[in-house]
DNA sequence: CGATAAATGACAGCGTGCTGTCATTTTTGA
DNA sequence: TCAAAAATGACAGCACGCTGTCATTTATCG
């Protein structure tokens, strides 16, 4: 007798494993991309990253952190990289003593100016020819599996 | 006059831009909740991806990396850390003196078996309630944009 | 008000991806 | 056949995510 209990995916969860090893690759791939249409501006995709995060208004390094979903740490080795390159600065928060805002510095803004320019070209071309809600459609799914997780 | 040309994402072009940012999140949240699965059992999700890349045949690292999509170095690191922990071993390869055969163990054979068995109820949680079809469509719009890239 | 909890950034260190370079082996093509 | 090109793994080193720990500041609530 065997007494291993016989264990299998439902269809959903065979789809769901090929989602998996497909994000794996194709966030690479995306990663891949930023590198190249930022490098010779002497920024990778999560210097990048970061300085869209400021784009709009100063933010202390923790706000940062949560509006891109990653770790404070993380985003305090970025900010410290942009400072070195110039591209940002602090500023006084009047709300907290601690928590400096990170701001553009007047050739970060002109940097990021650039950059956004050129994403939007590659956006444009790259999404050239697909649906619009199917793309809509592939955001809300890793929404939804995302916050099972 | 504004010589500054007015340049503007197509409504994909956003859709497109928010898939990738969703994308980034994802990603770092399925590589936290794999990391979960396997910690006690000494693996990573890296490793544990190496371990079924061999989970049919041995292989050598080149083409691991390759099935993967990943730099052949980056394997390398893996396959040699899971020497150390004793789950895979090296078998000459009759076709190439040079490329080794990277072969599960018993021991990994062991606890590549029990990951799969916890992937596969996992797997199979995580995506009930969700339409198979949905899941299947996003696998195939991150191949359709990951071949652009 | 004051004690405790939570948030924040600094510092140290790890895991996993990458690239570049090298020697060796295999494959290709003139 | 044999020289040039490609593939492979070893080694070194970088980028960027994470965690843990700490001192300080801010917020909470009894």
């Amino acid at each position: 007798m065997n007494a291993k209990k016989q264990l299998s995916r439902t269809p959903g969860a065979e789809s769901f494993t090929r989602l998996i090893l497909e994000t794996f690759r194709f966030n690479g791939r995306l990663l891949a991309a930023g590198d190249r249409l930022v490098k010779d501006l002497g920024l990778t995709s999560a210097l990048w990253q970061v300085l869209g995060a400021i784009d709009d208004a100063p933010l202390p390094m923790a706000q940062i952190a949560r509006n891109m979903g990653l770790a404070r740490q993380s985003v305090r080795r970025s900010v410290h990289l942009l400072q070195d390159r110039g591209f940002i600065c602090f500023q006084d928060n009047p709300n907290h003593q601690r928590a400096k805002l990170v701001m553009l510095t007047p050739k970060g803004r002109d940097v990021l100016d650039q950059v956004t320019m050129r994403q939007i070209e590659w956006a444009n071309t790259v999404s050239g020819g697909l649906n619009e809600e199917t793309l809509e459609r592939g955001v809300q799914l890793m929404k939804t599996i995302g916050e099972r997780l």
